[in-house]
DNA sequence: TAGTGGTCTAGACCACCTG
DNA sequence: AGGTGGTCTAGACCACTAC
C-alpha cells in the first residue's frame, strides 16, 4: 500500500465521517504533511485524488476546502465515471441475472474494430436482464473475446467482473457512450416495459490492465428510474 | 505556461498528427525527459494528463503505449467529462439561441440548496432553445444567482460562458446527472419534437474557480441525435 | 537480470490570495 | 508582506515486465 493512497483513504474517511467539515478550511499542506510524516508532494498527491473525486477543492494562495455534499440521495445516483459493473452499484441489494441469450461465435466487422481483434478469434455473445430485488433493472448485451477465459451459463448468474478479477483480469479503463433511445422489441420484452418507451443506453468498451479491449457492451436502463452522475474537475491552477 | 502543460500539448499534437503512432511504444520517460530538458517527474505529469484523457496508457515495467483511436467520429461525440457548454462543442458550426423565457426572481427552496444561497438572493431564470445550423439541438433551463453579473436578453443570444469568462468567472468544476425521460409540453414545443418522445436529460451544477455554485441547469437532447462520451481510467499502478 | 514505470524525499522557487 | 498552494529539480529506491 502506497503512502498517498493510505492518506487519501484516511482523509476521505475523516471528511465523510464529518470529523473534517465544510466551512472549515483543511489544515495547510505543510501541516498535513507533518501530521502524516510525509513529504508535501506525497500529501498533495492524496489531495489531488480528493480533488478528482470532487470531495475537496483548492484555491491557490488561499487554502483547501471541503465541498458541501449536495443531495445525500447518492445511493440512487450511479457514478458514471468509475470503472465498475451494475452489480457493484447495488452491493447492498439482491442482484441477479436472467440469461436471455448465450452463444460463442465469430465477431462482426464492427466488433473486430471495437475490440481490436481479427475475425478468426471467437467471441462470447451474452444477453442478460439484470434484476435488483427481483425487478428488471437493466438489459445488457455484451460481446467478449474468448481470451478472457471460459465462461458458461452458470458464470453469468453473477458478476462477470468478479469472475474475471479472480482470474487476474481487471477492468482499468473504459469508454462509455450515453444517449437516449426508445425501447425496441428485445428491450421492451426483456425489461417488461412498453414498446417505444424512453430508455437510457450506455455503450461501453472495456480495457484490461494491459490495454487490451476485452468487452463491448450495451446496456439499457429505464426512464428516470436510473440516473447517473459525472463529476468534472479542471485540474491545476485556475 | 507551465512546462508540463507545454509538453502535454506537444505530445498530444504529435500523437494526433500520427507522428507518434499506436503499435509503437512511446520513448521511455527518461528519454522524453531528456528530449524536453525536464525532470522525469515533470514529464510524468504530462503523461498522466494524457492517460487521464485516455490517449495513452502505461504498463509498469513495460512501457507507455498509444491507445488506438476507435471511431474517428469523435466530432459527433460530445465529451461529458469536460467542463464546457453546448456552444463550445460546435465551434465549427453556426450556433445560436432562441430565448423562450427570461426573468429575475427569488429562488425556490430546491435552488437555494443546490446553489448554496439564501432565498433573499435573486436569481436569473433562463429558458433557451439552442440551435445548430438553425435546427433545434437542445433545450436548456438555467438558474443563476445574480452575483455572476448583469445578464440581459442580448447576452443570451451567445454563449453565457464566454461572457462570464470575460468577467473573470470560470467554470472549473461541475456535477452532471444524466437520465432518459419523455418530452413534456415545454420540451416538445421548444425542440419541435413529438410529445412523449425519448429525450436525454443532463442536469448540471456548475462551480467557479472559488468553489461557488453559480449555475443550476437542466438540458434536454433529442433521442440518438446527441451522444455523449465518458472516459474512465483507474490511476496508479495496476 | 536489465529495463521500465511508480513512488518518495528535501529543498527551492513561483503564483496567487488575503491582511 | 506573509502565507498558501502549484511547480520543478536531482536523486534514490521500489514494483513490475520482459527476456
Amino acid at each position: 500500500m502506497y503512502k498517498y493512497r493510505t492518506i487519501y483513504n484516511d482523509l476521505k474517511q475523516r471528511i465523510l465521517s464529518r470529523e473534517l467539515r465544510p466551512g472549515v478550511p483543511l489544515p495547510t499542506q505543510e501541516e498535513l504533511a507533518d501530521e502524516y510524516q510525509v513529504n508535501r508532494l506525497t500529501l498533495k498527491k492524496a489531495l489531488d485524488m480528493l480533488v478528482h473525486d470532487g470531495i475537496i477543492y483548492s484555491v491557490q494562495g488561499s487554502g483547501t476546502y471541503i465541498r458541501p455534499q449536495l443531495g445525500t440521495d447518492l445511493d440512487e445516483l450511479l457514478p458514471l465515471d468509475a470503472p465498475n459493473g451494475a452489480t457493484d452499484l447495488h452491493r447492498n441489494q439482491r442482484t441477479s441475472s436472467r440469461v436471455i441469450h448465450f452463444e460463442t461465435r465469430h465477431p462482426t466487422e464492427d466488433e473486430c474494430e471495437h475490440l481490436e481483434i481479427k475475425d478468426d478469434q471467437l467471441v462470447y455473445d451474452i444477453m442478460r436482464t439484470r434484476l435488483v430485488n427481483n425487478q428488471p433493472y437493466s438489459f445488457d448485451h455484451t460481446v467478449m473475446p474468448t481470451f478472457v477465459g471460459h465462461i458458461d451459463e452458470s458464470t453469468l448468474q453473477h458478476s462477470i467482473y468478479d469472475y474475471l478479477e479472480g482470474r487476474g483480469l481487471q477492468l482499468t479503463d473504459a469508454r462509455r457512450i450515453v444517449y437516449a433511445d426508445s425501447a425496441d422489441d428485445d428491450v421492451s420484452a426483456a425489461m417488461e416495459i412498453q414498446l417505444g418507451s424512453p430508455v437510457l443506453v450506455i455503450e461501453q468498451i472495456g480495457y484490461d490492465q494491459y490495454g487490451r479491449a476485452f468487452e463491448y457492451a450495451r446496456s439499457w436502463f429505464r426512464q428516470k428510474h436510473s440516473r447517473f452522475a459525472v463529476d468534472i474537475h479542471k485540474i491545476g491552477p485556475r
